[in-house]
DNA sequence: CAGTGGTCTAGACCACTAG
DNA sequence: TAGTGGTCTAGACCACTGT
């Protein structure tokens, strides 16, 4: 009783919430613009707080807010679109000021990341192409306006770089540099690529300011040089500002 | 009280619930494997039933997890690797079995996919390279594997096909071969293309077997051709099934 | 039909930010 | 310290699937 039921079709709250809140956007908030808290939002639609933070989740995800603990929900700008094009042959730190090593350490890979360092190597054989000795892990930020947009680990398996000289003790950023600059001495022949949805993991959501889980673009990368996989980048974008573009001609310029 | 709080880390419950429940799956689980049901698992782990779905949503937002409503909740398999790269200067149609039309039909555009049809065109004048005449919705179907994996909305102006004649009542799948049968007529000259997160439309949800909401790639492509944008595609592909790839050679085969 | 996941509620407390 | 979003609970009912 006092629900006029008003439709045959029982469309989800949250879904019609979205829906209004969406269009509200459009035509009554200003981009940065500062919503309603959460409480009050949900008292004024009527709903539990839990379903109306269910249609902002969405709308979150869709890149049009952007929510903050502690301060509030703002409405969020147009998505950055973030050149990840094969550009021609280049390794990722050639000529692109855009990414910043950040630190550089030799660790062991994820089994993933292992199975792509090994990718062509012999079936049969088992063992390896390199990934029994050392691999470095290059980490990098990458920002675009002054704001951090994605997080990237470069495994370079020692083998990629031997005329890399380590000394004994060395800040972590200096031997990034190091490792980036002897791997550009090698022919890069080609590039896979792949995009996927995944959720941030702890450390780098906190280098994107997001909290732990948030959901990401992971591009993963396969440098080839000498019919080997050289080098395995995995860069982690922000989904919810980012718009991975692949452009022949530059950007899609979805916003004006 | 009776809370012994082991850690003096806070870590929400429902990620560390995803961390072990991730492991379980790696370790305990077959693929296609059926998990006991939310409020037993909820039961078991002593935690809300809403705080248990919080881990089963993030693991099924990474492709481990496939929940069906009324069946049950399943080990997913690997992530198919979908090949969206710019194969070298072609129209959607030529030579890929793995589309197929389904429709076409007359209408008007979202303003987003209008800009981008008029993104050649002089700001100044305002108006319009040919977003003005009707614009052909041709709706198509990508299927991998026996599986749907994404839905695609491709948007030609009628500008674009002029040689296309339009007998009064036609099928509409038949129309939509037609008109990309006309399309290919064009000289491709280049395309822009990118890649972001959204959350499935009502209808591309029903075709891919997901519920509307559903976190999917957006991969938005201009064609370009005599210096225009000659048409426009938006494909929806299923984010928790699928994983686009760019290879110069081909497939990243993360999965053996 | 019984059993599943999907939606929704009305609370409570916590972590964080800013004044 | 006050106010925000983030987490969590213990229920309830609904929509869908298979038998």
């Amino acid at each position: 009783m006092g629900t006029t039921q008003l439709e045959t079709v029982p469309e989800p709250k949250y879904w019609h919430l979205k829906t209004v809140l969406g269009e509200a956007l459009d035509s009554e908030f200003q981009v940065g613009e500062i919503l309603p808290n959460e409480r009050e939002l949900a008292a004024r639609f009527g709903v539990a707080r839990a379903t109306l933070r269910q249609a902002l989740e969405q709308l979150e995800l869709e890149g049009r807010l952007q929510r903050r603990r502690g301060v509030g929900t703002t409405v969020a700008p147009p998505r950055v679109g973030v050149d990840v094009s094969t550009a021609r042959h280049r390794w990722p730190a050639a000529g692109d000021d855009s990414w910043q090593a950040v630190d550089c350490a030799a660790a062991e890979p994820p089994v993933a990341v292992l199975r792509l360092l090994d990718a062509e190597s012999d079936a049969g054989t088992g063992g390896a192409a390199h990934a029994d000795g050392p691999v470095y892990v290059v980490r990098r930020l990458r920002a675009t306006q002054g704001q951090a947009v994605a997080a990237e680990q470069l495994y370079v398996p020692a083998s990629s770089v031997p005329g890399l000289v380590v000394p004994g003790t060395q800040s972590g950023t200096a031997l990034a540099r190091r490792v980036l600059r002897e791997l550009e001495r090698l022919p890069l022949e080609g590039q896979d690529r792949a995009v996927e949805l995944g959720s941030a993991r702890a450390d780098d959501a906190k280098e994107l300011d997001r909290l732990p889980g948030a959901p990401v673009l992971v591009v993963t990368t396969r440098y080839l040089s000498g019919g080997r996989t050289a080098a395995v980048s995995v860069a982690t974008y922000r989904a919810d500002t980012c718009r991975l573009t692949f452009g022949d001609a530059g950007d899609l310029r979805i916003a004006s």
